[in-house]
DNA sequence: ATTGATTTTTAGACTTATCTAAAAATTGTT
DNA sequence: AACAATTTTTAGATAAGTCTAAAAATCAAT
């Protein structure tokens, strides 16, 4: 199948067409991946002789459907690990990240098939992001950055941006958990900051909360 | 940590040891990693190195301490993972081993410590085989070859010697499974066959059988 | 449109783990 | 003890993935 080194360009490809939708540069890819530009330039032409990516010199790259199918499925697994070992193992949603990392290449499609049927077909992992079934298909959601509500509206907390440990730290020492409902009361203008409502309580969060907080907003 | 390859190295010593106590020959080893002697001079000279393993030129190689506690931790870890995949995901015994020969591998203290925990602290893989503690400590079994049990005497089938899957599903189909009871009715001298009792059947096994089934003679 | 800065690619080298072929050491047999 | 057979090691090559340094292409700004 595909190499290591191989899934987790593809993966990495996949996260930044989102950011830059016409084709991920070399220097991005760089960065993402914590190496070189001359090794990215070396793995986008193996990836591009066997099909997996689109590629022309200086323009960047896009991945290609079979690319794509291939990085679907190993985000798919990573997730399905990550519910794996917060719902079983008792992980904590800071913890499951490097182990995820190397369980999302374990090769088999009998454990990925039963491993979903274990966990009861999970849509979202612990940091709300959606689970691709086995089609590759995700589920689409309506979630918005927490900082994008109008004051008075409430939303569902339904994932994170910042997966960071220190991010989910905050989070939980704040009692923000995913499927928590939030209020906006109040928008302050000069820093940006919010006052919301959770738990009963009132909170001021700064920008780079509430910039890195998805909700899904609570119809009225 | 060590890599994939040094750890496969370090199981295969580990389980050639018990066969060639004196130390084991390059070619042994080469035959049970399914490589060249050369490849395997060169990783025991990096073993050696490391201080993994104890190797004279010529004279094969043993672990050393450190070694033997690295190989125990892989081994543990598989057997770990061989549980997990019999006893949550619907694996049978003779599908778990390419699947644990990947999962072995992954580096996570807590994982293995809580993946322990939510099986229970299993004494036996699927095959009967031990699991060693979290400090390495093998528990010592009684087990012997049921081609070694006396006429009429009888033993549980607490492992096998051959996991392949050929032999495993022979067991499966002649319904002989981890815990039931057999006892040896007659020996046949001339092709060292043997007549069984198993499941209140009477059934006849060759010396292949025999050879590579352990059971735990029953007191008597 | 030319210059200068930035980005990207190329060229050549390094590491890990493997291989083949040849050399060296050991073992077995007489 | 000497020779042949076997085992083991060495030497040099290969593939994957990475690196540094230099060259080439693109972009930006006047």
């Amino acid at each position: 199948m595909f190499s290591l080194s191989e899934e987790n360009y593809l993966k990495a490809i996949f996260h930044l067409e989102k950011r830059y939708s016409g084709g991920v540069s070399t220097n991005a890819l760089a960065e993402e991946m914590d190496t070189k530009a001359s090794s990215v330039t070396d793995m986008v032409k193996k990836l591009s002789d066997k099909e997996l990516v689109k590629y022309r010199k200086y323009q960047g790259v896009k991945l290609s459907d079979k690319g794509n199918q291939a990085a679907v499925e190993v985000i798919r697994k990573h997730r399905l690990w990550e519910v794996f070992l917060v719902e079983k193992l008792n992980f904590s949603w800071d913890e499951v990240h490097d182990v995820a990392e190397q369980l999302e290449h374990i090769k088999s499609e009998k454990l990925t098939y039963e491993l979903d049927n274990f966990l009861g077909h999970p849509k979202r992992d612990p940091h709300g992001d959606p689970i691709p079934d086995a089609k590759g298909n995700f589920r689409i959601s309506n979630k918005m950055l927490l900082a994008d509500l109008e004051e008075g509206q409430s939303g569902i907390c339904v994932g994170v941006k910042d997966s960071s440990t220190e991010f989910l730290r905050y989070l939980d020492k704040n009692g923000i958990t995913l499927g928590k409902s939030i209020k906006l009361v109040q928008r302050e203008e000069y820093d940006e900051s919010l006052l919301i409502n959770i738990n009963d309580n009132d909170l001021r969060v700064s920008k780079s909360i509430s910039t890195n907080l998805f909700v899904k907003p609570t119809e009225s």
